[in-house]
DNA sequence: ACAATAATATGAGATATCTCATATTTTAGG
DNA sequence: CCTAAAATATGAGATATCTCATATTATTGT
């Protein structure tokens, strides 16, 4: 992890400026961090320190069940707070988060801040709005999750994160997110391609039918 | 629904005032109120115009999915807010909430208090936690639904709800919330049986062996 | 008290999904 | 450039879970 100094962190500080979540001068407090690919963010089990605010780049959410395995969680990616479940609740157990491309974060130091934080209507009006679309988020997800086969999650992946027509995803990364076998995972992708809905190039897929994976994904929508 | 007047609704202000959560006098705007079983709160995809805080009784929350399937998302009890999705966010889809049990709650008018309440930081403190614990409770959820089966699930299940003992909840309902069907369900209570977990009384099951439902469900849980 | 509806119960066959074994290809580190 | 590790790929059998059919028992409204 590097923290940027002069010019480059006032450069992120304007470029990036969250002066508008707070109603007191936060700029000062804040530490510009870059995290290389792979590096984590905060460690499960530790406590951290500052409250997080990603600028650029991307991160996975992961905690370890007690028979070993590990499950991913949730993405995170630019504009979202990591660390506000522990400035706001005394008790939690912090989950592991891992940076899966350079990501560059605001890092607001708790010691310094958190009493005033908690004390500025703007910021909890942000933070609330944040925490209601994570929950309403996490919901839908999984209401989705059980109601419904890999099949309707999977077209709805695969159309969310398509680029240009070609979705180029890691199958390992997937059933980890997914929540399914890797097995199965491929099972559905070679089924998808034996229907003619995707063609598969090399180790990336081109979505043939659009139409097609959108019903599947369709089906478990509604707002 | 029944609006609780003069007395009534003094004695219910009272008893469970919600004051402390505010630091502007709220009591006044409230709107004591009774919802038998089995009534709608919320109708499904009609947003509210009140803010909730249940003081007694149990309520489930609903979504409709396009193919019809109607699933059980979560439970509401004590001291749950009801409608602050609606008050956070312009655009929201707003799910149905229905009583299993009479309940009694506050409706605080957002016509009237919106503003003071969005400019509250005793409040916003409130519903930030309030809201940093449901996101926190429905990711556990999530994870486990996806790594897990539902023997383990149900162990959890059967230990958080059963009464001195006794497990009495509705099949129909469990399954619902469990994200499964009737028959598997029913199988894995007959699978405890059979292993000596449970032991059936009527439509009650007893627990036979904690220890054995516990590691079931120690298995899932790390906090 | 009776009829209608909801909840419980069980069997049997279908499907979704998992585990394990094993082979090949790609990627990362020295 | 070479090797180890990670990611991809595929088969086969096991298990979890679903759907449907059907019967029995509670609950509720009139």
């Amino acid at each position: 992890m590097e923290i940027y100094k002069k010019q480059k962190r006032q450069h992120y500080l304007e470029e990036h400026s969250i002066s508008h979540l707070f109603s007191f001068p936060i700029e000062e407090f804040i530490e510009v961090r870059e995290y290389k690919r792979d590096e984590w963010i905060i460690r499960e089990g530790m406590r951290p320190d500052y409250l997080f605010y990603v600028i650029e780049g991307k991160a996975k959410i992961y905690v370890t069940y007690q028979n070993g395995k590990v499950s991913l969680i949730n993405f995170i990616s630019a504009q979202d707070f990591i660390g506000e479940m522990e400035l706001l609740n005394e008790v939690y157990y912090t989950k592991g988060i891992q940076t899966s491309t350079k990501t560059i974060c605001f890092a607001i130091p708790f010691h310094q801040c958190r009493t005033q934080m908690l004390e500025d209507t703007t910021f909890l009006r942000a933070l609330t709005k944040f925490l209601s679309i994570k929950a309403t988020r996490m919901s839908a997800k999984y209401s989705q999750s059980l109601a419904f086969p890999l099949e309707n999650r999977l077209a709805d992946f695969i159309l969310q994160t398509a680029d240009e027509g070609v979705y180029k995803e890691k199958h390992v990364t997937v059933c980890d997110f997914l929540g399914v076998s890797y097995r199965h995972l491929l099972h559905v992708f070679a089924q998808f391609c034996d229907k003619g809905y995707l063609k598969k190039e090399g180790h990336h897929y081109r979505i043939q039918q659009h139409n097609k994976l959108n019903e599947l994904s369709m089906i478990l929508k509604n707002e």
